[in-house]
DNA sequence: AATATTTGACGTATATTTACGACAAATAAA
DNA sequence: TTTATTTGTCGTAAATATACGTCAAATATT
């Protein structure tokens, strides 16, 4: 890349594509939709829920912290893996609000 | 990479992760809201819209182009850029899909 | 205390993304 | 017909993402 003009583009629209980007990686879906269907916080290795080594898993964790959509809390030599609700929150409305500007009801094209 | 194991994952789950990717990058959100919020096709250079060179844009362009978000027809030496509704709103879908599974309603955290 | 388990950090190979210059083809204008 | 405009394609350098082996620290087990 010769340069990094991310920072010309308008604050929202950069925070809403970073939201994407962190979702574009079915292994990090994966681990959403597991927090999130276990209604609770998961104890232990998440990898073995994935067609992926644990290194690799560690890596899509800590990316899904970065941003905050997960925490972890360790518990003696386990860790407690859990979803931040108000980040999910967030980034769901974020999301939500692009779509909606996405309209396209009165798209004209000839 | 070693090896791409994204067919081990579920094929919805990665389609959705596929077009979380393709919004990844605000240059491609920008132009989704340009084509949107004028309400009809584009005719002429959109990299005028951006802080990107023509070349960067095209490529942007031919990403939305290839997952079916946007259509290009040539008129005369102009090209006239549009949404793909129909594909916008299976996005937006998919989407939706994906977030209301992610529901934290009954998230309990201890 | 010695050993095993669990997890994060680091290094690294490979793949992909991003940005853009240079060129070519097609059409329009002179 | 010659020149200008518009756009897609190709090549490529640099950045970033992906996957995983290895190691180390912390805790648990024996």
């Amino acid at each position: 890349m010769v340069q990094a003009k991310s920072l010309l583009f308008d604050r929202e629209l950069s925070e809403t594509a970073r939201y994407f980007k962190v979702l574009s990686h079915p292994a990090r879906l994966q681990i959403l939709i597991f927090l999130a269907s276990s209604e609770s916080c998961i104890t232990g290795d998440i990898s073995d829920e994935l067609p992926l080594g644990r290194t690799t898993v560690n890596q899509h964790l800590k990316e899904l912290k970065e941003i905050g959509l997960i925490q972890g809390h360790t518990e003696g030599v386990k860790t407690k893996y859990c979803l931040n609700s108000g980040k999910v929150r967030e980034v769901k409305k974020a999301i939500q609000s692009f779509l909606d500007n996405l309209n396209t009801k009165n798209y004209k094209c000839s």
